[in-house]
DNA sequence: ATAGCTATTGCAAATGATTTGCAATTGTGA
DNA sequence: TCACAATTGCAAATCATTTGCAATAGCTAT
């Protein structure tokens, strides 16, 4: 986390406490997780500061963005991967990301947003 | 598109305008389009019904969804495939799909969605 | 430490896509 | 052609996300 926020300071950003929150959450949160949900974790921050802070990692690629049910769902960019999202209930598995892009010939700046969704074994029943 | 409708109504549902003139509109648009366009390009249909109609494609697997700037981008599942799509200007281009998924164990009737963003030339300058 | 400048915040209101309740309409099978 | 259920249009509601603005809080130089 440390790291991040550093890179952030490098640019010209401030270290700020709505920053520092979102990133802990996103930390200790292996899954992808939304706005809302990040910010019912820390009512401290204001709501419009938690969609500010996650704009701010996605403009860096420092998050992987998941749509389900018309939300996003953020997921710090480790590793390359992904989640198996159950429409119904929420649940979610990683899944490994296996998906490599050629290159762009008209398009600079690609990034890539993979959202696998289903139904998990509880929920098809 | 006789093949959908039909396809459709083998499975219960009617044959209806609105469900006749949006999927008409996907059949000529090989890009992604948002259901607002979708309706701007039939404005005789509700645009609550366009909403009613692509969500029924959906559920069918028929339609493939990328997301753009919060909004849903619908384009008809024919071949496996994707698009690059420019955030600014929303030009887009068609990049094959070579994504290969393992069986989920824990998962049943998994959909994928890709999306790939990014600056077009012109709008990186 | 302090002062001062600017970025960032919190708050409340706005936006914009998508959904929904309900009465009226329409497709379909008898 | 009739009757019934599914589907529509309309208007209002929802819900996630964004935005304007005054107040606040980092950061840098003193």
């Amino acid at each position: 986390m440390k790291d991040i926020l550093e890179q952030l300071k490098q640019q010209g950003y401030k270290l700020t406490k709505p920053r520092e929150k979102v990133l802990e959450v996103l930390m200790h949160n292996h899954f992808a997780i939304s706005a809302q949900d990040i910010h019912q974790k820390i009512k401290i921050i204001d709501k419009a500061s938690v969609y500010r802070v996650l704009n701010l990692l996605e403009e860096f690629g420092l998050v992987n963005i998941e749509n389900v049910n018309n939300e996003k769902l953020y997921c710090l960019a480790r590793d390359p991967h992904h989640h198996v999202i159950c429409k119904k209930c929420g649940y979610s598995e990683e899944v490994a990301c296996t998906y490599s892009f050629d290159d762009f010939k008209n398009f600079i700046n690609v990034q890539h947003q993979l959202t696998l969704t289903g139904l998990c074994k509880k929920c098809s029943n």
